[in-house]
DNA sequence: CTTAAATGTAATAAATAATATTACATCAAA
DNA sequence: TTTGATGTAATATTATTTATTACATTTAAG
């Protein structure tokens, strides 16, 4: 399994407020014909990332959304957790019925929740480590090096 | 989204191999009867761990599963690809249709591949340094200290 | 050589989750 | 008051995971 398109959408997101914020106007509209979604999937974006302190939604006419907080005071990790679906943060799923009567089946749990939290970890660990300066830098280095 | 259960089953399937061979006859029955699932789900996975060469499978009367390998050479990262779904293997899902029209949208996979690459290789890492002789002896400490 | 016990796998169903879309209420600026 | 935006419910669609049935195939052993 994989993990949801929300996330490198809300990236996309974030990104287009910043770097086309003088381009044109921003809102789910004209950001939903960047990333190539309904612009609902874009509002609902809009929410989890308000609800995470990291954007700053208006409505009614001229509104649209604008960033919260400092570039490089967003990290992935914000991100991911802002859009996470999942209620407990879990990344993995664990079977549910392991056999009580079973050895194996009545500590498989014991011994690996403490092991998945820290492969979760490592990589919640890696996204803090990335900002979202980081990727709006390179973005347009990128838009920059297009002009030759 | 999350992670398959296939990975903890997968684990747990490995783990009764070694701990309880000497209990009873390894087969999809019985490890499917510790696990909780349906025989042809075990059977499924014996044929993925099968053909990552970690386990030998055996058909017909007196048939059944062993490790093909010793548990300290197994990791956790060997589990999880054996496991997975994804031909690819990639971890994240990417928003499909960004707009090459728009100067975000045509760069946003070439900034981001790396990063989720990034990202996937932290877990990965973290995921090889866990071998199956950890889950294992943890499981017999948790088993031995029931007999009080 | 027949039987019994196991895997291999196709086909399908059921459940869950992700994504898309429509419709409309609500809000705010001009 | 009008216009243009978000918020969100409701629903549809698609994809994925998990479960189940059925049966062909393989192998050991009597």
């Amino acid at each position: 399994m994989q993990i949801s398109s929300k996330f490198t959408i809300a990236v996309h997101v974030l990104t287009c407020i910043e770097v086309l914020k003088d381009e044109m106007p921003m809102n789910s509209e004209t950001i939903a014909g960047s990333v190539g979604v309904n612009p609902v999937i874009i509002r609902t974006v809009f929410g989890e990332l308000k609800k995470a302190g990291l954007i700053i939604v208006q409505r009614g006419g001229n509104g649209g959304v604008t960033l919260a907080k400092p570039i490089d005071e967003i990290t992935l990790l914000d991100v991911y957790r802002a859009v996470d679906t999942n209620a407990e943060g879990e990344l993995f799923r664990f079977h549910e019925n392991p056999n009580a009567a079973c050895p194996v089946g009545r500590n498989i749990h014991n011994v690996m929740d403490s092991r998945l939290t820290e492969i979760q970890d490592a990589m919640e660990e890696k996204m803090h480590s990335m900002t979202l300066a980081d990727v709006i830098n390179d973005t347009e280095k990128c838009i920059a090096s297009e002009h030759n």
